[in-house]
DNA sequence: AGCACGCCGACT
DNA sequence: GTCGGCGTGCTC
């Protein structure tokens, strides 16, 4: 039995650290434990990754101090997960202790999951579509490893999805099923554990830390095979993976947006390719960077054209916001009412929260901005305050304008709040809800209503994207899309995407179940070819002109990202910092490289904290990461006091 | 990261 | 004289 242990820890350092263990030996390699460790050898949480019997050289025997306890009876992570760590550590510059950490769950005690009560294993011998059924033979054939089932919402990618599955775990192999954050995990987990009863396990965002960890046991004794879950399940220690498959690929939550800031999609790929797996992803909407390597060959593309459960295509129409004085047009009106006379349903769709909705001085154009983090604060009428959606800072409005004392002063906005206001107005009659981040938070806010639109109590259903992703209520006759823009305006090269993606995915939740649905679109600008685009649901269309757009200007996908953001409470100290690692990157470009900045961030305080970016630019990966890890580890030895580095490589959002 | 050690300026 | 800022270095 080994006599002393290598363990790393979640700090920066990438530096392992050797201890001993006396007789009564728990220590073993995958558990963690409490160990004295730093000045004053507080005790801290470290993680077992090697097991010795004579101890290192290099240092002195009576310095190696002993662990205090070991924390798990079995091993959480085995030395595939150790290697998985190692390279994330790699790729996205950080600690492998801190990549390890962000892998495993928190847990201290295991207590017994609560599984679902699925037992009947359904096995649903339901006929699919040719178009269905031909994916499925792709994919099935191992002919190639990595596919995109490209299909409108309603056309049956799940059903693909969940065969596929199938056809691994009859072979032995295991499968990990990635779904967004929020509404979908619990949806899909739902439909899983139906089709595949106790062999399946969830670990959703919302579990305990006792409960993941005794979840990610199961899974890691093979008990259960298939793994549904967010962003995170894709580290799931499944035995003999054969299958990951990344369901809404282009949704952003699948970047993790805390360090280590890895990419789902990009860890999936690895342990695909590492453990001879098949990866199968799926939307609607592809990104940029699936569309471009789907049309390049390197990945291959799965159509699936037709809508079953017999909805048609619903009619999108754009219309004009420029000639109404409110957040209705005439237009959205009158499909309301129509829709109500129907007895049928209409969801109103308000695109991000907090930028639509600011204070502006008509006169001056002087603005109400959060003194912290400088966006505009959003008007809460119900609360009398204007709020800051970043931190949380509120203040009631001022009466005339504080710059130039214009009266008019006001809310030119498009907030859920006045949009509620407006509808109740216009139709004092019929049944309206609102679903934001501040009614979602009460209890059974988002749950309760829900259930009352699905059982038609509710006519209108009025909200921000919680209501975009997820949603398919048989009833929907009308989306209307309150402003469309809103997202057009971010300083951000994924601002057409991200607009064009929504739209065509709000558009793909209405007429699921009938053919006579429409999607109406306001916007202020009726010849913006995203607008166009996306209202004619021309997918390969906004593609070609996007990625040529991009290529000219050299963004990804044809250039890959390395984001440098300092943060700093000292405006000086920011810029002192972003000065400095400036100096140490310009020497190191190349011909296959270039630096973007240094700028402050277009959020150019978050909480107080002032923030300066720097974005390195290449051809390839491997041209920035190499001149990234020489940045670093220069800038490293002389540290500004008081101002942060972080690291985000291929960024989603630039905010 | 977190913490102590050690070195310079400006305050009771 | 010393309090306190922050640069430097280390943690088995």
């Amino acid at each position: 039995m080994a006599a002393f242990y290598d363990l790393i820890f979640d700090i920066p350092s990438d530096q392992s650290y050797s201890y001993r263990v006396d007789d009564k030996n728990e220590a073993a390699v995958g558990k963690r434990a409490m160990v004295p460790f730093g000045i004053g050898s507080r005790d801290c949480l470290g993680y077992i990754i090697a097991e010795k019997d004579s101890p290192p050289e290099a240092i002195k025997i009576e310095s190696i101090k002993k662990i205090r306890r070991v924390v798990d009876s079995q091993p959480l992570f085995d030395n595939n997960d150790i290697d998985i760590a190692k390279w994330m550590a790699d790729y996205y510059l950080c600690s492998t202790g801190q990549a390890l950490s962000s892998m495993i769950p928190s847990g201290r005690r295991m207590i017994v999951p609560s599984i679902a009560d699925n037992d009947e294993e359904n096995l649903n011998t339901l006929s699919i579509s040719d178009e269905q059924a031909e994916a499925l033979k792709e994919i099935t054939s191992g002919s190639s490893k990595m596919f995109y089932l490209y299909g409108i919402t309603g056309s049956g990618k799940t059903e693909v999805f969940l065969r596929a599955a199938q056809y691994m775990l009859n072979k032995g192999k295991s499968v990990i099923y990635l779904v967004p954050e929020i509404s979908l995990t619990h949806q899909t987990a739902k439909m899983i554990g139906g089709r595949f009863g106790s062999l399946a396990a969830t670990l959703h965002s919302g579990m305990s830390p006792s409960t993941r960890l005794s979840e990610w046991m199961r899974i890691r004794k093979g008990e259960a095979p298939i793994v549904v879950g967010p962003r995170s399940a894709v580290f799931a220690p499944v035995p003999n993976l054969g299958l990951i498959i990344i369901d809404e690929e282009h949704d952003s939550s699948y970047k993790s947006g805390q360090s280590p800031r890895y990419n789902a999609r990009q860890i999936a790929l690895r342990r695909c390719s590492t453990e001879g797996a098949a990866l199968v992803m799926g939307s609607a909407t592809p990104s940029a960077e699936a569309w471009k390597l789907m049309n390049e060959g390197g990945m291959k593309r799965l159509d699936l054209t037709q809508r079953l459960s017999g909805g048609g295509l619903p009619k999108i129409i754009p219309v004009s916001l420029s000639k109404t004085t409110g957040c209705l047009t005439k237009e959205l009106k009158e499909e309301i009412r129509i829709t109500a006379q129907m007895g049928r349903q209409t969801i109103l769709f308000m695109n991000r929260r907090g930028f639509a909705h600011f204070y502006q001085c008509p006169n001056c154009n002087w603005d109400l901005t959060c003194k912290r983090c400088s966006v505009s604060l959003t008007w809460h009428k119900s609360r009398g305050r204007c709020i800051c959606h970043y931190c949380g800072y509120s203040e009631a409005p001022p009466d005339v304008c504080p710059k130039c004392g214009c009266l008019e002063a006001g809310y030119r906005g498009f907030g859920t709040e006045m949009i509620e206001e407006e509808m109740n107005k216009a139709f004092p009659d019929l049944r309206l809800r609102r679903i934001d981040a501040d009614t979602a938070g009460k209890k059974g806010g988002l749950e309760d209503t829900l259930s009352l639109f699905k059982t038609g109590l509710i006519d209108v259903l009025l909200g921000t994207q919680m209501v975009a992703k997820g949603l398919n209520f048989p009833g929907v006759r009308l989306v209307g899309i309150v402003f469309a823009d809103t997202g057009l305006h971010l300083p951000d090269f994924r601002a057409a995407e991200r607009t064009f993606s929504l739209i065509v995915q709000v558009a793909g939740r209405a007429g699921r179940y009938f053919p006579d649905s429409k999607v109406i679109v306001q916007t202020l600008r009726m010849e913006d070819p995203v607008i166009t685009r996306s209202c004619a649901l021309d997918v390969s269309g906004f593609f070609n002109a996007e990625l040529k757009q991009r290529k000219a200007l050299g963004f990804p996908p044809y250039t890959r990202l390395i984001r440098f953001v300092i943060r700093a409470k000292d405006n000086k100290r920011a810029d002192a910092a972003i000065k400095r690692l400036t100096s140490i990157a310009e020497p190191l470009i190349n011909n296959n490289a270039d630096l973007l900045g240094p700028a402050e961030c277009p959020i150019g305080i978050i909480n107080d904290n002032y923030r300066r970016q720097l974005i390195l630019r290449g051809s390839s990966m491997a041209s920035i990461h190499s001149i990234a890890k020489d940045v670093l580890s220069s800038y490293e030895k002389g540290k500004d006091a008081k101002a942060y580095l972080e690291i985000d490589v291929d960024p989603v959002s630039m905010l």
